[in-house]
DNA sequence: ACAAACTTTCATTTATTATTGAAAGTTCGA
DNA sequence: TCGAACTTTCAATAATAAATGAAAGTTTGT
């Protein structure tokens, strides 16, 4: 396989991936070509090699600096304006990790906790309610917390995580 | 907040976040819906809660059954089946693990074994991409394992997992 | 072997989500 | 302060994904 071809296989694949996650096509594909590229890209570029309209390009890469995964670079002399994901690993994960809780789980957690709370007459049923949507509160927050950690070691977490772990 | 009311806020937040994770919303709403449920639901049941047609329901409860998260029950002099949800989470999570895992990691991986294994010309701009590739192979790879290996305690997994985890 | 009771399939339609592109906005140098 | 070079916005459009529903399929009791 030439570069060209893995470079455009990774772009692809990364976007697929994306998309099964609830992340959009685009989005994860402009993040995979700025994470291997040894430079940062113009916007022009980006929307070349992608074959994307400008305001896709600006829109996507506007979703991208709001997860903290890509930033905005200036060349001395430069007018236009140039991007670069983040590209250590650990720090990607631990901001992908903090965006969704903070987006996504945390809200659930708001609406497991009122749905659970409700004062239930003691029908079988709206018992089953209560015990199974406490249960589940409890463990997404636990799920939560446990994420949260992990992201706190920061440094090489996923490596010593495997270690905490395989023993 | 009223059982009725609780119940369909349930569903309905369930339903958003699995879009959220790649995951239609009917199929997320057929679950949540089964999962507060004390007993099996027939289909006719799950159509009208939820407002879908026969065919929609018929496709999502095959669909989660193939995840092997919903489970058809037959009861005695009924002709219709009805359908239950996993209820125990451990269980549950650990099925969509394994489901996610061997549906998009494990294809991911193999692509990306693939391109960053070119033999590069040795420009700066291949070696960049060869060796972010591999990083990123290495990284998948060992957060897949530890995926697998939390899955294998199965019991009361991440609860062990807290344990090992904030200590 | 038939028909009632039920489920599945899939071509068509509908709803949702992403993309375009042109106009408006911004920034900077002269 | 003007205008060139660039970016952002957003209403309109296109692409994608999900839902419908009627016909085909299946199962079961008699």
């Amino acid at each position: 396989m030439k570069f060209k071809e893995a470079k455009n296989k990774f772009v692809q694949t990364w976007g697929a991936l994306g998309s099964q996650w609830g992340i959009n096509k685009t989005m994860a594909q402009i993040h995979a070509l700025l994470m291997v590229s040894h430079e940062a890209v113009s916007m022009e570029d980006i929307m070349e090699e992608l074959q994307i309209s400008r305001g896709n390009a600006s829109m996507n890469l506007r979703a991208l600096m709001d997860w903290g995964i890509v930033y905005k670079e200036y060349k001395a002399g430069e007018r236009r304006e140039f991007f670069t994901a983040e590209k250590d690993l650990d720090e990607l994960a631990v901001k992908i990790s903090r965006e969704r809780s903070k987006r996504e789980i945390k809200p659930a957690l708001k609406v497991l906790k009122e749905v659970s709370s409700i004062t239930s007459d003691n029908t079988a049923e709206e018992k089953h309610f209560v015990d199974q949507t406490t249960k589940l509160y409890d463990f997404v927050l636990k799920a939560d917390n446990v994420l949260d950690k992990m992201t706190e070691y920061k440094d090489n977490w996923l490596a010593k995580l495997v270690v905490k772990i395989m023993k």
